[in-house]
DNA sequence: AAAAATTATACAATCGATTGGATATTATCG
DNA sequence: CGATAATATCCAATCGATTGTATAATTTTT
């Protein structure tokens, strides 16, 4: 069975496709009537919209293009979903393409998309993204580009949704010095990485609000997998046995940290109180459950989406950067009965 | 700057457009020479191929739709992570939409994926999903179809990528036995689903070949959220103190029922052994390390999308439904010291 | 060098819908 | 009733690529 097009219903009823497509349009320049017999032929056929053909005449496809790191890390997860929201309710498609971390992959998707002639592009970036050619080359063709979570900072004129990390360090550092730590360590990520940047500048602003040192022998940096966490946490504890606090850039990191702080003989928070960042849904599951900071990717997802759709149907609409703020979630890793219990030491 | 087409490279170059398609898809009407020229122009002009116009001549649109309840939850997740590298591969796009466990969206989406002439469908039905008119539609129109996880029986000729959830469960509940338990609870989901069907049937049938009697005030439905499990564990508990093993038709459910169990003093898996399904992440984290059936959603996803487009480029291939076997994954809520401890009571 | 065979390119229709302008039909009014 | 206005429909070009057939250009054969 193939499927009828509007020419078919065109020669069924006797009227030409025009009239046809204006009907199913529902345009003023058709009457009601003709609506009606249209209609009811269209079903009578089975006729379904070719898009293709809709999209190529009006030179636009109804598709966002999304590309992100990694699918199945539950933040991005959760973005697309947001993403998805947002989309499906302005009607428009989307393709998502993961580049693995991997920038020919990234600049294949892109390329992809671009024949493809999606009508704009969220992205978040890999790791291997130090040079942004194929950003570049999407703003010269005019294809809006919306960056959440992990932006190119080499792009003039860029829109990005992104969280306040450097907040949010500060926040997660604060409540380690409120809850009595004074010598903390901290686990950062690549340096490349805007993100691990700033969650670093805000641990040492917190530091420094309180006149506590700042020792980079304390901070330790890796691609925060469980298994670093371990390791990292192993290297640092047996060479200062005497740290009372960990915040680590993100909560796979603090949990392999935790793991290996109970195989030793070392309480948590009691000893060494500690403090993940977003909000994975491992971190309630953790014992002690972990402190972190929330990062709720849902409603990035879903913002930079709406923003991008607004770029899209207004070209000329120019949005600013949108930072959000972080939500620090105190729980037991990081919270301890007597506040400031280690002031007095 | 708006995009070259062929027809600017032609003129460009004094020849017909023609020419120049060809030329682009490497024919061997075509000469060398007049190759290497149009690639030179094209390269020069920024030509981007308008896939648009492409896939409408050629009636099709390389790109495979997928439909997922939802994209947050990580076996879902993985899948497409699956998918997307099968496809990815063999230069198809994905589109993916979320159903939400809706019957209506799932409808909405798989007319939007026949308006946009997907090659094929990717599918994990909704919870809803009791009605397959739009499945039958799809069949009707000839858009290859293909289940994976979750499929609806009610379709013939249906071609599914599934896992052997009765072996799983089997396998789980043997577990169970092998290390003493001999009152055994299940949690169980929604029964309009063959996947917790037939889990509640492998249970039954471990029971019946160890001559364990089946007692169905052991065996408890529900959505299998983490409070659901929690909450059907009290109820149970309450009733049945006695009962010294459960196997969980999710991880999810199985960790609500620890943190209860935990709250109470009864020790996992001495007391009770305790085996869930699905080798969700948190399964590694819980405390106990939780026992689970891994049900590997990459190689699922990647199957069910090199199936889908062998099927579409074979539009003759008839292929058989494919299930996979579950992998038990002895962990320590289930793993007693003393084999069949229970045993001599 | 003419005829035949081979190779390279040009022409024109096509995919299915959209859209500005032209034409036909109906309604309104003097 | 004829002229004008308003409404409804039709015509034809267009989006950008693909493809069967026809023609032109080149090479091979005799």
């Amino acid at each position: 069975m193939k499927k009828a097009t509007i020419h078919e219903i065109a020669k069924a009823l006797n009227i030409d496709s025009s009239t046809v497509s204006r009907a199913l349009n529902n345009s003023e320049r058709v009457a009601q009537k003709t609506k009606e017999k249209v209609a009811k032929k269209a079903k009578e056929l089975g006729y379904r919209p070719n898009l293709l053909a809709s999209n190529l005449r009006q030179n636009k496809s109804n598709t966002i293009g999304v590309v992100i790191p990694r699918i199945s890390r539950y933040f991005f997860s959760t973005t697309i979903a947001g993403i998805e929201e947002a989309a499906f309710a302005a009607g428009f498609n989307v393709i998502i393409s993961q580049s693995l971390e991997q920038l020919e992959r990234e600049k294949k998707i892109i390329n992809n998309f671009v024949s493809n002639r999606v009508d704009g592009v969220l992205i978040s970036i890999s790791l291997e993204t130090q040079e942004g050619t194929h950003l570049e080359y999407l703003q010269k063709i005019g294809t809006p580009l919306v960056f959440f979570d992990r932006h190119y900072a080499g792009l003039d004129n860029s829109v990005a949704i992104l969280l306040n990390d450097y907040k949010g360090a500060y926040d997660a550092t604060q409540n380690l010095i409120n809850n009595g730590s004074r010598k903390i360590a901290h686990f950062t990520g690549p340096q490349i990485m805007e993100i691990y940047k700033n969650r670093l500048n805000g641990y040492k602003l917190a530091l420094e609000e309180n006149n506590l040192s700042y020792d980079p022998d304390l901070v330790m940096s890796s691609n925060l997998m469980k298994e670093d966490g371990f390791l990292m946490m192993k290297q640092l504890y047996e060479k200062h046995p005497d740290i009372d606090g960990l915040f680590s850039a993100n909560d796979e990191a603090a949990y392999g940290a935790i793991r290996y702080l109970k195989s030793q003989v070392c309480r948590i928070p009691e000893d060494i109180a500690v403090i993940g960042f977003s909000n994975d849904p491992l971190s309630e599951v953790i014992e002690p459950v972990l402190s972190s900071i929330d990062q709720s990717g849902f409603e990035m997802g879903k913002i930079a989406c709406e923003v991008l759709i607004k770029n899209i149907n207004d070209p000329d609409h120019k949005q600013e950067t949108i930072v959000l703020e972080p939500k620090l979630l105190e729980r037991e890793s990081s919270k301890r009965k007597t506040k400031m219990a280690k002031v007095d030491q």
